[in-house]
DNA sequence: CTGCCTGCCGACCGTTCGGTAGACTACTCT
DNA sequence: AGAGTAGTCTACCGAACGGTCGGCAGGCAG
């Protein structure tokens, strides 16, 4: 039994992580304990500890390793030079996609990461608001254009990424649909809920990418 | 230090299980104790034990006297005789108010009862069903109608009641939003994203009521 | 006055929690 | 061959968990 025995693919500390971000989803992080996430390594409690100095720390690293991945690809979104509908309808499929795909990491992220230590939570914060900072700039950014109907732009976001935030919680893969059936759908429901006039404009402009 | 003491307005029970339905939203049901809980009530741990048998039914309770009062209120709005897309324009207002209003109770409804017992759980996961069902069959008539575009009803109902459940955990008073503020923001925004053409004779419809 | 019932309490139970200590094994590098 | 190291193990710790027990104070009915 050792290290090198069966690496199938995976380092062990990232398989941790894995089941980790899996467990808290399901169990959230109170309700998983050090002991459910050995066994489901494959490996005892004590061994955890070589990996990761605490339970905390795994969840800090889940987090953080999410929010360095997914907003950057928003925010690449967001400077695209195309009207502002088009970016958030893209920015919000891409998010509710990653939300489905990744729903364990992204379920730490937007639902377990209020467990967070204050230490790593004011970090965390800032990065959480910035990360929001995209889309309520995309809405406002429509607002100015007239693409979108006036509104108070922070509602507007709140209901964006509460929707999306849901579909974490709500999907079941057994019914059927994929991450981007589920994404698009709910793009579409958004950009329209904000007012837009012609979303025809925006579909036949995803469709030429 | 009597029973009779100082009842100010309400009974320990009813205390209890107020504090506890805010323990359970703020910490979550697992990061909540029973000695928290005792401490927030002013008595002792094992005098919880008096009202309550065990920490299951607490939650057991709370859930379904949620269950209990808002469903037949979005049933008396759904079985009106006026057009669809302003019965669920009302349901959905009605849902998100409630929502925020008495958010430690939804949210031990919405959130925490997947920590209910396997026996509680089934008896929760059918009401939960006929709950959604009832903005599921608003969507279809209002698709059958005309009233909304065609789409996947089903996206749909996870997309609405997404978003007005995210409303609980965004909701932060400090911000000066009235739950009705945001309750009729969300509903006109839900409205207008299932594709309604006309939402000005909703907003009518409603200021005659 | 007596006896019961309600609400509460301090003390305690067994279990599980997150986390630690130290030894063992097998691999790598010199 | 020998030293070092990475990864795992068994065994254990103190604290906190949900829950139980027996008893005590006081209101009330007989």
């Amino acid at each position: 039994m050792t290290h090198l025995d069966a690496p199938p693919g995976l380092e062990t500390a990232e398989r941790i992580l894995h089941e980790a971000a899996a467990l808290f989803r399901t169990k959230s992080f109170n309700g998983a304990s050090m002991q459910d996430l050995a066994t489901a390594v494959g490996i005892t409690k004590s061994s955890l500890y070589h990996h990761y100095p605490s339970k905390q720390a795994l969840l800090a690293e889940i987090v953080e390793v999410t929010m360095s991945r997914v907003p950057p690809l928003v925010a690449e979104i967001a400077a695209l030079d195309i009207p502002a509908a088009s970016r958030l309808h893209r920015a919000i499929a891409l998010h509710t996609a990653e939300s489905i795909r990744e729903r364990d990491y992204l379920a730490c992220f937007s639902e377990e990461s209020r467990y967070l230590s204050p230490a790593f939570m004011a970090l965390h914060r800032e990065k959480k608001d910035r990360y929001e900072a995209l889309f309520q700039q995309l809405i406002e950014d429509g607002i100015d254009s007239g693409e979108f109907v006036a509104q108070d732009p922070s509602l507007a976001v709140m209901a964006v990424l509460g929707m999306c935030d849901g579909a974490i919680r709500r999907y079941r893969p057994e019914d059927g649909y994929s991450p981007d059936d589920i994404a698009t759908a709910f793009a579409n429901a958004a950009i329209r809920g904000l007012g837009v006039h012609d979303l025809e404009q925006i579909d036949a402009g995803e469709a030429a990418l």
